[in-house]
DNA sequence: CCTACCGATCGGTAGG
DNA sequence: CCTACCGATCGGTAGG
């Protein structure tokens, strides 16, 4: 005799993948990715290590989920901050994107970043063209805030490498629930935007 | 008979323990430690597996040693740098040493930064702390840059955080060579010091 | 979602 | 530095 309603069954199986996802997306970020097997992750999600197979494709599965989702996010957000007017406008706009991508999904970002190049192909070079784009977008902005003579005349790929590496080591020394976004945004647009130095007059 | 110089012999013994570790510096960061094994190290250096082991005790020691060697060097041009009178002085100087470790290494540099979490104990701790210490020490620089008034009153950990992030993403996107330490280094300081933002007056 | 299982590969050792 | 080899573990499948 089974009592169990349809509903709570559904409810069950959709929450039993998603926690399969969540507990490889913190092993994948403490352990690494190659580091973790498919048996930590049954044994993390409280099942054996087949019934994995019944939620996900493969391990790489789950790592391309996670990756091509991140991305995905970070796209939408660079997406929305580049229909800002002014050179300088896009850029605080796409920090701040940036950052609450970063800090709703640390786990997930420093993933991401870190792990991407265990994807095989096709998906590795499909992530790693994604990831181009969106750097390239970014030096965009700064190049084009260099021509407008609003920023000063650093190289732009420089530049863009330093801004999006300190907003990425964010995702690895981040405590969830810990910070203020709003304070991280306006404290990381400062220290790029004017710098550490107090200005003496 | 044989004619083989003993000098030689010493030679080609320690330029093949030198090419295994360079090929494993160069692996480990392309592949990841995990996912590089002990017979790819031996195909890259034109030898056997087990031959490895004659050179190195384990496929973690040779990780050991790249990132105890490279934490040694961060030490030690941090070292020197405190030991400039002011703040912004022991700053820089603290900048300059950390790129010039990581340009001159920068395989080893990204190794180490992200692969030091498949260290066993006691050496993860060991380099767990080492490496907070570092950061402790950059923090601290901060911290009395702002109570002497130089720097601005932005949070010494959130300031060290995207310094130390930045200067570590070098790493990763640096091409050997490619580019001149002494402008990556005024470019990078310039930035952090002084914003990329033109002053309007 | 489980039990039972498989071929491949792993880090490493023995012995020379 | 090599050949021969080992136990452990890997990602994944069959079948229910």
């Amino acid at each position: 005799m089974n009592t169990e309603p349809a509903v709570d069954k559904m409810k069950n199986s959709f929450s039993r993948k998603d926690e399969i996802f969540k507990q490889a997306t913190i092993l994948f970020k403490k352990r690494g990715y190659t580091a973790t097997s498919v048996r930590d992750l049954a044994q993390e999600s409280g099942i054996e290590a087949p019934s994995i197979y019944s939620h996900f494709k493969s391990k790489e599965d789950i790592l391309q989920q996670i990756c091509f989702g991140m991305a995905k996010a970070f796209m939408t957000g660079l997406s929305k901050a580049e229909k800002k007017k002014s050179p300088d406008d896009k850029l605080k706009a796409a920090i701040k994107a940036h950052i609450k991508v970063v800090t709703a999904n640390s786990d997930a970002s420093a993933v991401m970043w870190n792990e991407w190049k265990n994807l095989t192909e096709p998906y590795f070079d499909d992530f790693k063209t994604m990831i181009h784009g969106y750097e390239t977008r970014f030096r965009k902005i700064i190049k084009k805030g260099i021509k407008a003579g609003i920023f000063k005349k650093n190289d732009p790929a420089l530049a863009t490498t330093l801004l999006l590496s300190s907003l990425n080591g964010l995702a690895f020394r981040l405590h969830p629930g810990k910070r203020q976004v709003k304070e991280l945004n306006s404290t990381i647009t400062n220290i790029f935007f004017k710098g550490i130095v107090k200005r003496k007059n």
